[in-house]
DNA sequence: TATGAAATCGACCGCCC
DNA sequence: GGGCGGTCGATTTCATA
């Protein structure tokens, strides 16, 4: 990837719907070329998808919580049975398996504190977890979907 | 918002490229009523962008950590400063300021361990920090940009 | 082999019903 | 909410360096 791709990632990770025109003149090329690069950034799958971001708020999920857990036990029909339940409830938009001493970090949005209480009973239901605790997020003071482009090759 | 509203949401969160003629197809809708159904919902700011969602590994940011940290005064200064400082940081794609035991969140994403101690140096360059604890998320069992849409009004 | 110009094709967006 | 038609941008072909 070389200059050019990364100008155009830059672009598009801004805003997708940005016009061909408008992306070829930033790069300077004409339209042709630069679309055979987008289409390559798609084909070998440097640009996953495309997707339109929502408002939590508008949403009605504006409170955003960050769970920390331990499991129940170390087994892979644990893990399997976990994730299997997490994948399952929306609210849960992110879970990581994490080094150190919580197993699991998982990001929920909910509309409130009441919210993610059903969230914790629908989980604590499916598997025994050893410890759970919960951080609320009060504000957001970033947030994007933009990846760094300056350690790409 | 119906129910239709609530469909093309849940359609264009998972494929903002999603042609019009689909989109209306699966509301029952002919596209005019269902191009302005979707203007609406931007206009509204329930759609608040469309973005290109990247692979980290293609772009050589394939470790995500999770940066607890206490700030090192609380005063409206402090905050600012740091907020300042953290934002300018691309690698640091979300920050949330916490309620109980730790002050901050941070999520960072970089290529290896000895890329995220740049930018630990570069923070605590910044700011005082009177605690800083990191935790590297083993794998990713789900991340999405799919906000649950059973809340909506 | 990669680019650029031009023609085609389809989606989008205004009109009116 | 639906249908029509113009306009614009995206995609393909072809010529070129």
């Amino acid at each position: 990837m070389d200059k050019k791709d990364l100008q155009i990632l830059a672009l598009l990770q801004k805003n997708a719907a940005t016009p061909l025109a408008e992306l070829a003149q930033a790069v300077n090329l004409s339209s042709t070329p630069c679309w055979r690069r987008v289409q390559k950034l798609y084909e070998s799958g440097v640009i996953q998808k495309q997707v339109a971001l929502c408002d939590p708020r508008k949403l009605n999920v504006p409170v955003t919580v960050f769970v920390s857990l331990r499991a129940g036990e170390h087994s892979d029909a644990w893990m399997k049975r976990f994730v299997r339940a997490a994948r399952d409830i929306p609210e849960i938009i992110e879970i990581y398996r994490m080094s150190g001493d919580v197993d699991y970090l998982l990001k929920v949005v909910v509309p409130d504190i009441a919210g993610y209480d059903k969230v914790y009973k629908r989980l604590i239901a499916a598997v025994d977890l050893q410890d759970v605790s919960s951080g609320f997020a009060m504000e957001v003071l970033k947030a994007t979907t933009e990846l760094p482009l300056d350690y790409a090759d």
